[in-house]
DNA sequence: CGTTCTATTGACTCGATTCAAACTAAGTGG
DNA sequence: CCACTTAGTTTGAATCGAGTCAATAGAACG
């Protein structure tokens, strides 16, 4: 159930593959089976029968734990399995010799390779963000699933839809909002992605990213980050310390941000989201 | 067979609706029936059967004429239909009061809103680069195909999944690169597009884009877009005359690009393509 | 308790935006 | 056919956001 001997580690920039010195923190395992996850996950965008769930019981899924900045897929490789996120956080991401871009973020019920099932050449890698728990769902009995249960296929390929809108929201992100909003608008989304499972606690996010994470993702320098993110708490729309992260003010946050949950494709909004962003 | 009474048109930045005045300059049909554009873009990503294309020839596919800058589907409206591309170029943008980007380009062949199969309600909208032939294609048709024939099926879900590969892509061009390199991207990436469904005519792009709308896309200024196009022009890697892009000088394209076809998935390389990106 | 990440600060440089204005090409109406 | 209009392209100068380089301070870990 541990990690595998040697993983990549990251330094300044550089990738290196060096023996596993640390002890793994092992996160706490998510509650009930690996399978709840996902059908939480699923039931925020869609309707999922008793039939259906049950499906996704009898899925087999391997799970496995991973220490921070691990690949978890890599770029290049085929793969032969989807992984579904159980618990932390997982990047997907794309490195060039000199520059890292990460893609999007994935939270716990997301599977973030769901693509591999049509298109199994992996074009980017998916790494951890801290300490995560995935499980493994071989392609092969997952197909099955999928052919034997449409309800199943649809929410799965809803799924990746979602992935996709996402991905257009973050084009955007990028293309015409500067620093301080890109930086708010990742804040925004990931606190309604991880409110819509349930993983908000007392308005804040407890992500174990880097504030190079948050460049890397927002297209920027890590200094630049910094700077962004006192420009945040100064403006006292957040408290950042760390790996948490509490939102203060919603409302400014996703005015900065320009956001807006629709592209998100929720079908219900959690209680606790509720509160905290007053959506409906 | 002519675009509706009134469209949408864009003038500084600002959305009028007015009544058409102009005379539509109706493009050519495309060759053959409009099925076969879908089927010779399926075939470059997957195998397709003449079963398979039997379904597809079909389908009912309404085919309906725009002018340049028109609101083909809107954001925020459902989607009853899917729309297929059989001539000219369709933008797929989300465009707030002052901004608009540019998400994706659709070249004949594709089906840029193949995910209100499962996302009805549109978060962007769809419009005319250019005039453009589309063939709109109801969903219940469709999706009795696609229950009907699970070939059909893998390879449209293929299709969506080629499209989120196209916009991880974007997302790392608009995050880390600077503007030469975007624009570069971008031409290179219609190049492989265009060459893969055989419409690539002498090394050039027929591209009825303006700056504005290629500064769009790349998340920059048009004045900036029009100092990056004439250091391509400088460098002697393209001849862009308006709506006409030479490429000159492919490999110092890729390169300043860092482009790799990778992404795209493509399963061949037509021949015309061959010859001018030397993949095979 | 030192090594190694991570966060922070300052000064300088560069890419990109903004504002303003001129110039070209194309379409319209008299 | 020419004058007029409008969209699109091009140029210049000033400004600003963001990157780079360099260096320090704090936090985590073995």
């Amino acid at each position: 159930m541990l990690g595998p001997d040697r993983f990549m580690w990251r330094n300044s920039g550089h990738i290196l593959s060096i023996p596993r010195l640390r002890s793994l923190r092992v996160p706490d395992m998510p509650s009930g089976l690996p399978s709840s996850r996902l059908i939480t996950r699923l039931r925020c965008v869609t309707d999922v029968s008793e039939e259906t769930e049950r499906v996704i019981t009898r899925l087999p899924i391997s799970v496995r734990n991973y220490a921070s900045s691990e690949v978890i897929v890599e770029q290049g490789t085929k793969a032969s399995c989807c992984c579904l996120v159980l618990d932390g956080f997982v990047a997907r991401e794309k490195t060039n010799t000199s520059d890292r871009q990460i893609i999007s973020f994935y939270v716990p019920g997301d599977i973030p390779d769901a693509n591999t099932l049509h298109l199994s050449k992996m074009d980017h890698s998916l790494t951890s963000i801290g300490s995560v728990v995935v499980g493994f769902i071989p392609h092969e009995p997952l197909h099955a699933a999928l052919s034997q249960c449409p309800e199943l296929l649809h929410a799965l390929w809803r799924e990746t839809l979602i992935d996709a809108a996402i991905l257009r929201q973050w084009v955007v992100n990028l293309g015409q909002q500067e620093g301080v909003a890109r930086v708010a608008h990742v804040l925004c989304e990931l606190t309604v992605r991880l409110g819509a499972v349930g993983l908000l606690r007392n308005d804040s996010l407890s992500i174990p990213w880097t504030q190079a994470d948050v460049a890397h993702a927002t297209g920027m320098t890590a200094i630049h980050a910094n700077r962004v993110i006192q420009d945040l708490r100064l403006r006292g729309l957040v408290e950042w310390g760390g790996k948490h992260v509490k939102i203060i003010r919603w409302e400014q946050l996703v005015q900065v941000a320009s956001f807006s949950a629709d592209y998100l494709h929720l079908k219900r909004i959690s209680p606790v989201l509720q509160h905290i962003t007053g959506l409906s």
